[in-house]
RNA sequence: GGGCGUUUAGCUCAGUUGGUUAGAGCGUCUCGUUUACACCGAGAAGGCCGGGGGUUCGAGCCCCUCAACGCCCACCA
């Protein structure tokens, strides 16, 4: 490799491309090229419509050095791709648009059939753009399998759920309040509502002068449509009143009221008696039903329409105003005929629809329902029991059938937001999604994925909830309802990872109907990130301007930079600030390891790739450290990539790089280099360790590292390399009994492979640092020559079916025996000096420790033993960094 | 009203079950270096780990309490 090869600076943006092309190429995305145990992440569908924002970048680097490391772990790795059509949004969007363009109505305008074209050519056509963005960011999604929530097979899987639940009579259609927002003009769920506190009024007013009820309302318009007065049971106030009807005349309107107790009346409220709007309050319609199954039908008056203004029933002075137009003219006539008692400037939460943004209007429609409280016939639970089982004991108490939630505190959330959950509203008026596999003629209906064969039927005209699709992701992907190799193969997922502002519209829901309808859960492991915020910790919005494109990013930096800096310092759950320093920093690493590996390829010509360990003799004491850290290193980012901290991983992974190797070992290089007895050693280890640290990168870090791959080996991606597990093993070796060493040696390998789980083709490399002293030469070179002897045998003879011999991707072990010695070089004096130091201060400490009384006397046994263990190391460590330091002439 | 989070260096944040001298990045200061890298190196300053109390031989970490900031849910007649 020659110098000029290797630019000084690393530029991403020359490589990147042609990188995830070749790892297209290669067919490594797919799992069915790859071996081994499943594991599969179906990646959260961005909306069709949508455009790459950073919580994209964040996601889809967390599941992609997921998928990456289980990749190189022996996994036979899936990640799903896909799209999601976004019900409401992206027919929002559509619409938005056209009215741009001056159509006031595109609904009228167009009709449905015309509308729907227009939204399905808009969404084919942005769908492509956020996928190509994707790839950007290094994602290695099986694009073979790529799924979108609208297409044929996920269409089926939602019309088999509904009418599974249909037949259940879990679904369900009824006449209720629901939200309703008259600019979207469609219902949405309680969850889609967004809380906004403004300022209002409270009007404190009596019906007439005769009743002797004084009722509060920030609403007297619909008071035009109340039914009932409800106080408390236990209200001595009131109590003579209950039973009886009255009879006013209100704005111009006859109102009957009922007097009626309900439970749900704070008496310490105002008077206490609450003024009941059925057909305008969720709460007032409970009441109303309450009374209904009591057999006291006190009626129900709508007095807003669909279009948001007062109907004909609202009386001759309202119909066809808008309801602050009714409440205007409703509370100057509470003025004139001196029945307002007072008015009273309020802060009051609106809930307003999350697409449309208007606030929603309380109205009583037939819509359709989930019943989330009613046995699943045969099952003996609830849809609530369900998804609270999944996640507190596990599906049928099932500790395998558990979703682990990290970190574990979003459990509690969850299960709140369970106890607070009303039967789920599912249809909607808006035409784009999935239409409501439900037919109607004359009086018969009929549910079904296709519709009766005979003429005369008509579709219910409504569509699903867009979330009713997205809850079948995990298995709608994989070929649900078909009993397909797939989802045998990939279901229960192994991981999920989604922003915490979406764990009940989608987590939620993906455990309601995995569990309902597959008896499985939907994954194993859930894994909460927080949201970005910018570098003063606002949220990223459109209004604000102050949002950050991430292919800027990439282009500005490079992909990897964009990667680390979003995972780096950053704890599950927890938002993040995400600012154009951070990615500086993690750029500058980016170029380190460029730097680091330039200096290495191109200075090492002798060692080839792969072959390192061969030559593997550490010498000097900066050997053995740099591999013992090197062994360190793979034990913590294995443990951190397992349990999905990726922020500790990179730390620990920039920790060597930087301090390590690049600062400590790199600089200890040049002078060993220099020297003819140590310069092929040396050499050996620089590749060595640079081929392990581009492995280990990788998952975070993919391009830069498969750049430099690229340099040094020709056929074998990066991408699909084995990633070597490491482990010291203390062994006290001794030539004579070579065979013997061997049998203990790959005892220990055994052992370690059961310990982490490792693939039967992964490799695991064992470096022996401590406890090897062979002095002779001649003793030395017999034990290496019966080390390296391994790699040449066939596994079969001696190793079993646990380590194979083939190449240096499937498994082949190396040995690395350290050897006494010392470089003769002044940093590591310096280093000595003050380790020496150190271990003198923590003697001290410990022997002030062990020397308090009271603490010998009440502290545990084991913390003594272990302090004076501790001790005895740290004395044992003392002498041996003396000696060393003696034999250096200090 | 119920639940949860955060508070650690000038700034942004790590800190895994209580145990050695509390760390990193950025910033600041000093010195050095152009022979992998100025997208550099060596070093330094900078912390009563929000306040108070408790448990413990020992607390950033556990318990109680107070405060500030933030989030979720419910209520909002």
């Amino acid at each position: 490799m020659a110098k000029q090869d290797i630019p000084k600076a690393y530029e991403a943006k020359e490589y990147e491309d042609s990188l995830y092309s070749a790892w297209e190429k290669s067919g490594f995305f797919n799992p069915d090229n790859l071996s081994g145990e499943p594991f599969s992440i179906m990646m959260p569908p961005p909306n069709v419509t949508g455009v790459l924002h950073l919580g994209h970048a964040l996601e889809n680097t967390l599941m992609d050095s997921m998928i990456r490391y289980q990749r190189m772990r022996g996994r036979k790795a899936l990640l799903l791709p896909g799209t999601d059509h976004a019900a409401v949004a992206t027919q929002a969007r559509v619409e938005k648009n056209l009215m741009e363009q001056g159509i006031a109505n595109p609904r009228e305008h167009y009709g449905r059939e015309k509308l729907l074209e227009l939204i399905r050519a808009y969404s084919e056509e942005s769908k492509a753009t956020i996928l190509s963005q994707i790839k950007k960011l290094g994602t290695s999604a099986d694009w073979s399998r790529l799924a979108y929530t609208f297409d044929e097979q996920r269409s089926r899987a939602v019309n088999e759920m509904f009418v599974r639940m249909y037949h259940d009579g879990l679904i369900y259609r009824g006449y209720r309040v629901v939200n309703w927002s008259v600019k979207g003009q469609s219902t949405c769920s309680d969850d889609e509502l967004v809380y906004v506190d403004r300022a209002s009024k409270l009007y404190t007013f009596k019906y007439s002068k005769e009743l002797p009820f004084t009722i509060a309302t920030t609403r007297p318009e619909t008071k035009l449509g109340d039914t009932a007065i409800a106080v408390h049971p236990s209200d001595e106030r009131y109590k003579q009143y209950v039973g009886q009807v009255f009879d006013v005349e209100f704005g111009g309107n006859q109102l009957k009221l009922h007097v009626i107790e309900d439970e749900h009346v704070d008496p310490t409220f105002g008077t206490g008696a609450l003024g009941v709007t059925p057909a305008h309050s969720p709460i007032d319609f409970e009441m109303y039903e309450r009374q209904k199954a009591l057999g006291n039908d006190i009626g129900l008056i709508q007095v807003v329409g669909v279009d948001g203004l007062m109907t004909q029933v609202a009386g001759t002075a309202y119909v066809g105003k808008t309801v602050e137009e009714a409440r205007e003219l409703v509370v100057a006539m509470l003025r004139e005929k001196n029945l307002l008692v007072s008015e009273e400037e309020i802060e009051q939460s609106v809930g307003t629809s999350d697409r449309f943004g208007d606030i929603v209007e309380a109205i009583p429609m037939t819509q359709w329902f989930v019943a989330v409280n009613k046995e699943i016939p045969g099952r003996g639970k609830t849809l609530k029991e369900l998804m609270k089982e999944a996640v507190a004991v596990g599906h049928n108490g099932d500790r395998d059938q558990k979703v682990e939630i990290t970190p574990e505190r979003f459990e509690n959330s969850y299960y709140q937001w369970i106890d607070n959950l009303r039967d789920w509203c599912i249809s909607r008026q808006i035409w784009w999604g999935h239409r409501i596999p439900v037919w109607y003629k004359g009086a018969e209906v009929f549910c079904g994925e296709h519709p009766p064969e005979v003429q005369g039927w008509t579709q219910d005209a409504d569509t699903l909830d867009t979330w009713f699709s997205s809850g079948t992701w995990t298995f709608s992907t994989l070929g649900w309802p078909d009993t397909d190799t797939d989802f045998e193969t990939f279901h229960p997922t192994s991981w999920m990872q989604m922003g915490y502002e979406i764990l009940f519209f989608w987590m939620a829901r993906m455990i309601l109907m995995s569990t309902y309808a597959l008896d499985q859960i939907p994954f194993k492991q859930v894994y909460i990130h927080g949201m970005l915020r910018d570098k003063n910790g606002q949220k990223f919005s459109k209004s604000l301007g102050n949002g950050i494109d991430p292919l800027d990013v990439i282009e500005a930096y490079s992909a990897d930079a964009l990667r680390y800096s979003l995972v780096t310092g950053v704890t599950p759950g927890n938002d993040s600030r995400f600012y154009e320093e951070k990615v500086e920093a993690a750029q500058r690493l980016v170029n380190k390891l460029w730097n680091i590996s330039r200096f290495i390829l191109t200075s090492v010509e002798t060692i080839e790739h792969g072959k390192a360990f061969k030559e593997l003799t550490p010498t000097t004491l900066a050997d053995r450290w740099i591999l013992s850290r090197l062994v360190r290193l793979e034990e913590e980012v294995s443990e951190h990539m397992q349990t999905a901290d990726f922020s500790q991983a990179s730390e620990k992974l920039r920790e060597f790089t930087w301090n390590d190797f690049a600062d400590w070992y790199l600089e200890a290089s040049k002078s060993q280099r220099s020297d003819e007895s140590t310069k092929t050693s040396t050499d050996a280890i620089l590749v060595y360790v640079l081929e392990h640290l581009l492995t280990y990168w990788h998952p975070i870090m993919p391009f830069v590292t498969e750049q430099i791959w690229s340099y040094f080996v020709d056929e074998e991606l990066l991408m699909a390399h084995a990633w070597p597990v490491m482990r010291m093993i203390d062994l006290d070796l001794d030539a004579e009994k070579e065979m013997v060493q061997l049998q203990a040696l790959i005892g220990a390998i055994r052992t370690i492979r059961s310990e982490n789980n490792v693939a039967p083709k992964q490799k695991v490399n064992v470096v022996i640092i401590g406890g090897v002293v062979l002095n002779e030469d001649e003793e030395r070179s017999k034990f290496i020559k019966a080390l390296a002897g391994v790699n040449d045998l066939n596994s079969a003879d001696v190793l079993g079916d646990t380590i194979n011999v083939a190449s240096t991707v499937v498994g082949s072990m190396q040995v690395c025996v350290s050897l006494e010695g010392l470089v003769d070089k002044e940093a590591e004096q310096v280093k000595l000096s003050k380790q020496y130091e150190e271990t003198l201060v923590y003697i001290k400490s410990l022997e002030g420790k062990l020397a308090n009384e009271t603490f010998v006397s009440k502290a545990p046994e084991h913390v003594v033993a272990g302090m004076k263990q501790n001790l005895a190391d740290a004395q044992k460590k003392a002498l041996t960094i003396n000696e060393q330091l003696t034999s250096m002439g200090l």
